[in-house]
DNA sequence: AGATTTTTGAAGAATGATTATCAAAAATCT
DNA sequence: AGATTTTTGATAATCATTCTTCAAAAATCT
């Protein structure tokens, strides 16, 4: 576990922080180096507290709050996304190199569902130039009810993809 | 002020309302019908603190508690719409007859602007279709920076539209 | 309508995520 | 290396939301 990351992508991204840090004169701390590696490492969404978790069951010794003042560095470095799926939690996503995608979140069994369409690329062109501003983020979400479920009562997709 | 809506939009969500009640073996409350002209009454996003002061500032005796549940329900009978802008505080909106739209959120003044584009809905009933679920509700946000900000350091918008 | 049962809502306590505080540790500057 | 500044970990504080309690209101049954 931990390594579904390739060399490549480690060096990018360590690339990027490092060039980020420097240019707002931040101090690039080994925190901040092991966050990114963590957060790289993990494939899917995950909250603060299970980063905390998942650092806290290897060596490191974090606190929660470097946790949460790191993740909104990385945002700004453009390195995490952040969304929010109805619930009061913020989940975040690694954001290098990973194909746009959206999301929809079965409102039965919560589970995330990710797809992908080039045609909200479209409409964030228009509403860039309709309201004069540039867009940096996007989040779309779709809350649905599965169709299976429906008709028999029972949330078929527990048992396939996502998360 | 508090009467921004017509006697039809009143009678016609109210209909809604009761009848969601009947289906769903719910009380017909005065403080059901209360919230919901509160609600209608009023432009805009609100979140429960605001809707909370509102309603104090008026004769109601209404607890949080209260507004919590009931705007749960409103949601489930489709009176009112729920967002997330990013922050961790839920903001809602009336919904009957209201436009789908969707929003633009400036980050540097927190202002949320509303845009309105068809194709959304072409990418709905892609991700309906790919994935077998039945959509009930969407959130697009888009996260943006003004153009105009960007080259005088100033937010021109902060003296034009929406909220 | 009156008696009984069930649901609702007000008030405030409890929870859970996030933010603030601050002394100690680490990074940067000279 | 020593001085200065930022960041960190630990934990307290805060904020939105949810839960609990219990009296009042509404629905149901006579």
């Amino acid at each position: 576990m931990g390594d579904k990351m390739t060399q490549e992508t480690k060096e990018a991204v360590e690339k990027i922080l490092t060039d980020y840090l420097e240019k707002n004169k931040h101090r690039k701390t080994s925190e901040r180096f092991a966050i990114l590696n963590e957060i790289y490492s993990h494939e899917g969404h995950f909250d603060i507290e299970g980063l905390y978790v998942m650092m806290k069951n290897k060596k490191y010794r974090v606190s929660r709050a470097t946790l949460y003042n790191n993740i909104e560095l990385l945002l700004e470095a453009g390195l995490v996304t952040k969304h929010q799926f109805g619930k009061n939690l913020a989940q975040f996503e690694k954001a290098y190199k990973f194909k746009q995608h959206d999301h929809l979140i079965c409102s039965d069994c919560e589970k995330v569902f990710e797809f992908c369409d080039p045609r909200i690329m479209q409409i964030q062109k228009m509403a860039e130039d309709m309201l004069n501003f540039d867009v940096f983020h996007h989040s779309l979400n779709f809350f649905a009810k599965c169709r299976v479920l429906k008709e028999n009562g029972v949330c078929e997709h527990k048992k396939t993809i996502a998360k």
